[in-house]
DNA sequence: GCCAACGTTGGC
DNA sequence: GCCAACGTTGGC
């Protein structure tokens, strides 16, 4: 999951009350269907630094809540909200994070992209804007072991 | 700040 | 349903 750490970092993550908080502000059909539909509660997710000067994996968290509906998307006064999302059909869902660990290091992109076995996963490819992702087991523990 | 690569919108 | 225009993402 991708999140621009100026905004939301691994380490708003840890400070926040529990280790908590919920991934709102997506407005994507596929990365909501991702939230809505597949993640599951205890699901290891990546925390991803965006659109900062060392973009990169930062650490781990876990999924705490299921997917359940975005309430900024009806709230007038944030950013996220969106008109055409009625709270009695909401368009647009979240899920609550847990933070679990912080790397010793952030794995960078351009790790990540050179690595021979990682030319699969979604996050390198080419023109992907996605901001949330699937990594698959053998994915997982190949960026593991790049720490 | 640039710009490629997307996703969305809306006229037709 | 097509597709041009537009807005956004995010690496560089």
């Amino acid at each position: 999951m991708k999140s621009e750490p100026d905004a939301f970092s691994i380490d708003d993550l840890q400070r926040a009350i529990g280790g908590k908080d919920h991934w709102d502000g997506v407005r994507n059909y596929q990365a909501r269907n991702m939230m809505r539909d597949q993640m599951k509660k205890g699901d290891l997710v990546f925390f991803y630094h965006s659109n900062c000067p060392e973009p990169g994996i930062a650490g781990i968290m876990k999924v705490a809540r299921e997917g359940y509906p975005d309430h900024t998307a009806f709230d007038r006064r944030t950013k996220y909200h969106d008109p055409k999302s009625d709270p009695k059909n909401p368009r647009w869902y979240m899920v609550d994070v847990k933070f679990v660990r912080k790397f010793s290091r952030v794995i960078p992109l351009s790790e990540l992209k050179e690595h021979p076995k990682l030319g699969d996963m979604h996050l390198v490819k080419r023109g992907n804007r996605l901001s949330i992702m699937p990594v698959n087991n053998k994915q997982w523990n190949i960026i593991l072991g790049m720490e």
